[in-house]
DNA sequence: ATATTATTATTGGTCGAACCATTGAGCCAT
DNA sequence: ATGGCTCAATGGTTCGACCAATAATAATAT
């Protein structure tokens, strides 16, 4: 296995989409904007193949995303119906949602930062209570290492999910982070910021090793609020996308 | 939109699963139980529809729903690569695990409902706040109407993330609500507990119509505290995956 | 007339064989 | 070592065909 990326990802993804994903994003829009209504069938494969000018394969993988988003039901000998994504949109139709949609994105973030408050407080109280001495250990060699804070913070949490033992916990929490991932470098770029988590690292790790539940879960909820404060300042100041993945 | 299966035979949903998610049920298996171990390549798409007996085209759709589930990575040029689930599966890869590893199920189930006890009374807090005269009409049109209690209790929680006007609820909540819709019935079959949940939906109503955020809270804790109970002693009688569907 | 059963057209699912695009490894000249 | 080249391996896409399920229609039996 490579290392690949060991410190900052520095410059953008550069989205080099691939054909098909391209396609989920185009009809993505036009269902959550109302433009394809609920309930409305989808022209056959062959014709929207036809009319996005792809081959019937590739749009049959893009329409296999949608599915799986929750934003549209396939059924073999029939057609291809458009869903209401409030009703059966995924998880992860919100991250999509985010990364799509410039204008709205401000809004949902904090939205997910609002239900991170509430969830991962009670997820750091689990894991104080669950942990094994395993856990400790790897929670110990995460804030040793040398990885970037942001690394370090995703790592941590990631460690505490699997220390509640609760798989729901640590799913989860992979949402979260992978949407943290994108954004936290704006978010650690700030030494206070930054100041204010390193002190997060070591308070929690001590509530952990003691099992502390009720401090766990306070020492979190004070991180995350925070974090929540700062966001929502920052987000008046500056354009929001501009934020994603650079550092320096 | 039909009204479909409002009475139905009821035997197994009989998974008359499409081809390429028979390949991911396998795939998926294989990744989790560590067979397939995280960082290791798979064999080429072409090697691997061999093996299967399939098409390339179909195996790729099938990879297509592994990477979504958070399973896989796929790079162009280079191959697909294990992901270790623990670090990157995503919420649905928990549905796909109740459905398919009966013997985990339980527990798994039993995660998602303490996670659903801490998440959802805050939901309806911030639905009592921030609820709409026309979501309140929404709600009493639900209760009013003539569908199973089941169905009655999806909408309500629906109607209430939508009050909520949290995007994050609304899909956390659509997520959960495709769990119980599959295992609702073992509960509702139950007239004491049918009887709980009709007494609820009056009473969050109220609390919610008078925008009261704290007795939302409370009553929606008490009764999803009722249910985690009835679901933990029902358990330990019966098998778990023979409660899906039935209603007689 | 009504209900049931065949038939057919439509549409998603699968197949096979190509070719294009990207990556990584090895080689070579600098 | 470094940079650039070739080349094989591999995922991405295309084309065209056929299979399978569904819904609408026609034919038949009652």
């Amino acid at each position: 296995m490579k290392q690949m990326t060991s410190h900052t990802p520095l410059l953008n993804p550069v989205s080099r989409s691939r054909l098909h994903d391209e396609i989920v994003g185009r009809l993505q829009s036009e269902i959550i904007c109302g433009k394809l209504s609920a309930g409305s069938k989808l022209p056959p494969e062959r014709v929207l193949a036809e009319g996005f000018g792809v081959n019937r394969g590739t749009l049959r993988e893009a329409l296999k995303k949608l599915e799986m988003l929750g934003l549209v039901e396939i059924r073999h000998g029939d057609g291809v119906y458009v869903k209401n994504h409030l009703e059966s949109g995924s998880l992860d139709l919100l991250k999509s949602m985010i990364n799509a949609d410039d204008s709205h994105a401000p809004g949902l973030f904090m939205n997910l930062l609002e239900i991170r408050k509430i969830l991962v407080p009670e997820m750091a109280a689990h894991a104080a209570l669950n942990r094994s001495e395993n856990d400790l250990k790897t929670i110990e060699s995460i804030l040793q290492s040398d990885k970037s804070i942001l690394e370090k913070d995703l790592s941590l949490h990631h460690a505490l999910a699997l220390s509640s033992k609760n798989m729901a916990y640590i799913f989860i929490l992979n949402f979260f982070n992978q949407i943290f991932r994108d954004y936290g470098n704006y978010y650690f770029n700030d030494d206070t910021n930054a100041k204010h988590s390193a002190e997060f690292h070591c308070k929690i790790y001590k509530a952990v090793k003691e099992k502390n539940a009720k401090n766990a879960k306070k020492i979190m909820y004070d991180i995350l609020a925070y974090t929540e404060k700062q966001f929502k300042e920052g987000l008046n100041k500056k354009t929001f996308t501009e934020n994603r993945g650079g550092e320096t």
